[in-house]
RNA sequence: GGUUCCGUAGCUCAGUUGGAUAGAGCAACAGCCUUCUAAGCUGUGGGUCACGCGUUCGAAUCGCGUCGGAAUCACCA
């Protein structure tokens, strides 16, 4: 049992004893003591004045009486207007010590333990250009969110869904026939994406040109886009490959080759990972039959022109398009085959989509189809809605060459990481593969807490220029701090200090130090808040009180030079469960930590 | 225009069942390295929580309205 919930029981106990009335779990709200206050944990008493008929002051003395003689861990308490302040004991703090000591995973619940199993799509990229600031966040937001429902005992499938057709692609396909001479990834020496990329920005320039020259010619923006002989050749490619040619799948096989060998190197690069990868072209057919059964089940409507819709006007939606006039699938068609295939698969509980915020609409309305079409698992679809990256100059724009590329930006965080380590000269003697390994971790570091620190419901500015820093709030700044302690741990053991498994728990402590464990024990809780929230942000912003907090004590306390055996080991004992925790839950964040740095 | 989301310090962000004097970092300024890594620590300044009304013992948080921003409402994905 938590020492809140002994207190919420005896709040309870302390209410019906003192006034003869039974108040209700949420009646008893407690919350951590500000610091301002002694104290560690408080009952807020204004809900009992009602029951007390007594001022705020003297019901906080009656209940925090009652509440010391039952709780033998309540030390001593004050009242301080409404709020009844109570102190646990210390001998609590450091009895908890010694229970996480010998755990392992303290913080997570046991695998699978919780029989739940849940599905993660993340990052879902097109064939046709390389990843960019925004898939970023995806990927990172979607792994994450991945390892924390891990933690939290649920069995997760991390999926990736390719969207490798469509016009997009064509466009790509056929700037590169024409204007390509057989370039290739190994005579260019350029990255497979980014090649493919090259000939989607060449298309859009050439279209554009073949635009303005027919707009010259007196036709309209609208009458010229339609016109252009590039787009009718596009359009006549992915008929052609909708229609398995030939050479027009040959092509399209061994340009996607390209893209995916690029795209395994970024994801690589980024240390993200899958258990399973989809793609549209191998799914998108089985979403037709799943709409032509709802139409003969008249849960669907055909119009004149053939088109199949979905009625949604009765839960406040428009009507929704679910086949074109000419029978070929739409965005929507796709997600309902590929959803359905999925829940056969692995009968899981939960799918959860993660997919930018501006595509909320989509998953609302993909929900309420696969619930008209009666799928019983259609309420467990769950979008978790992320808001998009902005740059300080707006919006980024592919067609304006206003993106970050991902590679670019990660490659850049590396080189930043290395001249900030060159300049301190902190890797000196270290040999150039151990240094680039430790360019490589904090650099990465730096860019995924930046990311991840931010409530992934928010959108977020970015600043490539100015926004990564190594000091304050950032990755580096969490990882200094646990190299800091994986150095006094390096430094007891050659000083020849076994770091004990128990503590003795009658030591006098600081205040400082029983901040520190106050903080550890509420990473489980933490743990729990980010899981069910999807909140990678809280996990973040945890591990940095973590680290600031540690940092003041390690100000503030010798650890090796203390004298008292006794107290250093417990310093001791306390700095290594603190780095347990930094690791794990960096770890949860997909950040690794160097031992030096 | 309809719907949804957002607006907290100069900048980037915390603040989650409504709770005490709204917190960090960056930037600025002032201190701390013969002592466990100064990528650290300490201090100073900086706020009409967009605005108004309401509910409440109590509102950054809940409700209504106004202003400002974003997304979306495609036979695009």
């Amino acid at each position: 049992m938590t020492i809140e919930s002994s207190i919420s029981k005896g709040v309870k106990d302390a209410a019906l004893a003192l006034y003869s009335a039974d108040v209700a779990d949420n009646q008893v709200q407690l919350q951590e003591t500000r610091k301002e206050f002694s104290g560690d944990i408080t009952v807020v008493i204004f809900p009992f004045l009602k029951i007390s008929k007594k001022s705020p002051e003297q019901t906080g003395q009656e209940i925090g009486e009652f509440l010391k003689i039952q709780l033998p861990e309540i030390e001593g308490f004050s009242i301080v207007k409404g709020f009844l302040n109570l102190t646990i004991n210390r001998n609590y703090w450091l009895s908890f010590l010694n229970e996480i000591i010998p755990n392992a995973n303290y913080g997570y619940a046991m695998p699978n333990s919780t029989g739940h199993s849940v599905m993660v799509e993340y990052s879902s990229p097109n064939t046709n250009k390389p990843l960019h600031l925004g898939h970023v966040r995806n990927n990172l937001l979607g792994f994450s969110v991945s390892k924390i429902l891990k933690a939290n005992g649920h069995n997760v499938i991390m999926v990736n869904l390719v969207n490798d057709r469509g016009i997009h692609i064509c466009k790509s396909m056929l700037a590169w026939k024409k204007w390509g001479n057989g370039a290739t990834p190994i005579t260019t020496g350029k990255k497979g994406d980014h090649l493919v990329g090259d000939y989607y920005v060449k298309f859009d320039a050439e279209y554009k040109k073949e635009i303005k020259h027919f707009i010259d010619k007196g036709l309209t923006q609208e009458e010229a886009e339609k016109q252009a002989p590039l787009i009718k050749q596009a359009q006549e490619m992915l008929r052609k490959w909708e229609a398995k040619d030939n050479d027009t799948v040959t092509l399209w096989e061994t340009m996607n080759s390209w893209v995916y060998k690029g795209f395994d190197e970024t994801y690589q690069k980024m240390g993200v990972t899958f258990d399973r990868v989809y793609y549209e072209s191998q799914t998108y057919l089985h979403g037709k039959d799943i709409v032509n059964k709802g139409l003969k089940d008249n849960i669907l409507y055909q119009k004149p022109d053939n088109s199949v819709w979905a009625d949604l006007t009765n839960e406040g939606f428009d009507e929704k398009l679910l086949l074109r006039s000419d029978g070929t699938s739409v965005y929507m068609t796709q997600d309902l085959g590929t959803a359905c295939q999925r829940f056969n698969e692995y009968h899981v509980d939960e799918m959860i989509y993660v997919v930018g915020n501006e595509q909320d609409y989509h998953f609302k309305v993909l929900s309420l189809v696969l619930q008209k079409l009666g799928y019983s698992w259609a309420s467990q679809l769950k979008h978790m809605s992320y808001g998009m990256v902005e740059l300080p100059s707006g919006k980024m724009k592919s067609r304006e060459g206003t993106v970050v590329d991902a590679d670019d930006l990660v490659t850049e965080m590396i080189d930043t990481a290395q001249a900030m380590a060159d300049e301190l000269g902190k890797l000196d003697g270290y040999t150039a593969q151990q240094a680039e390994n430790i360019y490589r971790i904090i650099g990465l570091g730096a860019l995924k807490y930046f990311i991840l620190k931010v409530d992934p419901k928010k959108n977020m500015t970015f600043d490539p220029k100015e926004s990564i820093d190594f000091n304050g709030n950032t990755g580096p700044f969490i990882q200094y701090t646990y190299t800091r302690i994986q150095s006094i741990i390096r430094k007891a053991s050659e000083m020849g200090i076994v770091i004990p498994h128990s503590i003795d728990t009658q030591i006098i402590i600081g205040e400082k130090e029983k901040q520190l464990i106050k903080l550890l024990y509420k990473y489980p809780a933490i743990v729990r808040d980010a899981g069910s929230m999807l909140s990678p942000a809280l996990i973040a912003n945890y591990v940095y009180e973590v680290a600031k907090e540690y940092n003041q004590f390690y100000h503030e306390f010798s650890i090796l030079k203390e004298e008292n055996i006794i107290i250093r080991n417990f310093r001791l004992a306390l700095s290594q469960i603190t780095g347990k925790v930094i690791q794990s839950a960096m770890d949860l964040l997909g950040v690794e930590v160097p031992e030096r740095m």
